[in-house]
DNA sequence: AGCTTATTGTG
DNA sequence: ACAATAAGC
């Protein structure tokens, strides 16, 4: 007798149809299908826009699932507990998820395995968040990778499965059980004032993501090679939004990537590398967990970084007034479109770390509150790389010239200008839009002088260089 | 996926 | 005077 209870797909960071494993199972089985997204502590947890970002992604997923005939079914709670009780409700025999890989969810999901088997529940996981399996992927020793290089040289030639189509149909069960409503959630609500400037800059859903990465590999990945530095020029993918929620998989990237290396498309290579350190960061956070939380060289544990975040410079960062325009420029951006272009991301980074010499967890935690495209892995891997204490970390004489790297990147001042109003007789909307979004407590305003430098280019990275000096490791 | 300074090469 | 290169931070 062929199974016929419904199956549970329990939805998370993979808010698509197309290229999910355990939705096209479910679809396959020809049995009832409930998908089914919980609010937990992984949700609760989140900052202001990475969470208000997930309730608009949600939201739209629902409504793509709906016209196909079948639903989202939202309930707040701890995993286990909601699932068992779905599972009580529905008489479903089977919850199906697709595996993530950030403590948090390893710790949750590994304890609602267990418990669900221990009821008879045919509970499983699928890959699909990242290309590699973290754990398939070993040196000769048998050691997970720590140096990006060899990690590439290790995977880019292997085969990935062609990404799986949508499911043709979601059968709906006899009935659907209750579901919370969104807007009850809200998820929206620390983002206050600040959603209404990102909302426009939002590329929501599925569908948008293959469109961007479809413009994306007509268009500019022919020139990404420096084009992906060039921060006045929209010259990236900009699916980072996409993939952090998978709205896209990193499996059609992949594919796509290969195409355009097939077409002789110059940049694609470059960008399949970003693609495989997106990996690179899942491998590490994997193998080594507490890369998000402590120094992944313990020996950094000594270095006197300021941890205060009431200190002045901590503050005029935070604010991006710090004096140094390409450094406002990539924080402003970020707060008023959600994102910031990668290469301002370094260097704002390095900024904060080696001329402020202040503690990269201090500017970890506010990305993950302004960023729309937060994701766990690529970000606790590039702050500590940034400040020396990670994985194939950046030494630590490694010090961007915030001045040096706008005149090379930037070199119209384009980028600059563009997220800063100060001294601007006719400011653009994007530059005066940073001032609709901050608190009015910060006590900013367009007319304002454009602040001297908290610290200076020369005088910081002299001062990080003595401090590495007094080191006692 | 760096910066700075010293040194050597070029006209 | 300036560009390319090397070495150390």
């Amino acid at each position: 007798m062929p199974e016929t209870s419904p199956v549970i797909v329990w939805i998370r960071r993979d808010l698509r149809l197309s290229d999910h494993a355990a939705l096209h199972a479910a679809g396959q089985a020809g049995r009832p299908v409930i998908p089914v997204f919980i609010r937990d502590h992984t949700v609760d947890d989140l900052g202001a826009a990475p969470k208000w970002r997930l309730g608009l992604g949600v939201g739209h997923f629902a409504e793509t699932l709906a016209a196909k005939g079948s639903r989202l079914v939202l309930r707040a709670g701890p995993a286990r507990e909601v699932l068992e009780q779905l599972v009580d409700e529905t008489g479903a025999g089977a919850v199906w998820w697709q595996r993530a890989y950030d403590p948090a969810s390893v710790e949750r999901d590994t304890a609602v395995k267990s418990a669900l088997k221990d009821r008879g529940i045919d509970a499983q996981s699928f890959a699909g968040h990242v290309l590699f399996e973290p754990w398939t992927v070993e040196t000769k020793q048998g050691e997970f990778y720590k140096v990006y290089s060899p990690f590439w040289r290790a995977v880019h030639t292997r085969d990935v499965a062609e990404p799986l189509p949508a499911p043709d149909r979601l059968p709906a069960p006899e009935s659907w059980p209750e579901s919370d409503a969104l807007d009850d959630w809200r998820l929206g609500e620390a983002m206050r004032r600040g959603a209404a400037v990102v909302r426009p800059w939002v590329q929501l859903g599925e569908e948008a993501a293959q469109a961007r990465l479809g413009g994306f590999m007509s268009g500019k990945i022919g020139a990404y090679k420096d084009g992906c530095n060039a921060v006045a020029e929209d010259g990236t993918s900009n699916l980072s939004e996409n993939l952090a929620l998978g709205e896209i998989s990193p499996a059609q990237c992949w594919h796509a990537g290969l195409r355009a290396q097939e077409a002789g498309k110059e940049g694609a290579e470059t960008w399949l590398k970003e693609l495989v350190w997106r990996d690179f960061a899942y491998h590490l956070l994997w193998h080594t967990p507490h890369l998000p939380e402590s120094n992944w060289r313990p020996e950094w544990d000594g270095f006197p970084w300021n941890e205060d975040e009431r200190r002045k410079e901590v503050i005029a960062w935070k604010r991006a007034r710090t004096g140094i325009p390409f450094v406002d420029a990539g924080l402003r951006e970020m707060y008023v479109t959600g994102r910031m272009h990668n290469r301002a991301r370094m260097v704002v980074a390095s900024y904060l770390t080696k001329h402020l010499m202040c503690h990269w967890k201090i500017g970890l935690e506010w990305f993950e509150d302004c960023l729309i495209d937060w994701d766990p892995a690529s970000n606790s891997l590039g702050w500590q790389w940034t400040a020396g204490s990670g994985p194939d970390a950046a030494p630590y004489f490694r010090v961007f010239n915030p001045i040096t790297q706008r005149e090379r990147f930037d070199p119209d001042a384009d980028y600059v200008r563009r997220w800063i109003a100060e001294g601007q007789r006719n400011p653009p909307e994007t530059a005066l839009a940073y001032f609709d979004a901050i608190p009015e407590s910060w006590a900013m305003s367009p007319e304002d002088d454009y602040p001297e430098p908290v610290v200076g280019a020369d005088e910081g990275r002299k001062a990080a260089l003595a401090a590495y000096e007094n080191r006692d490791f």
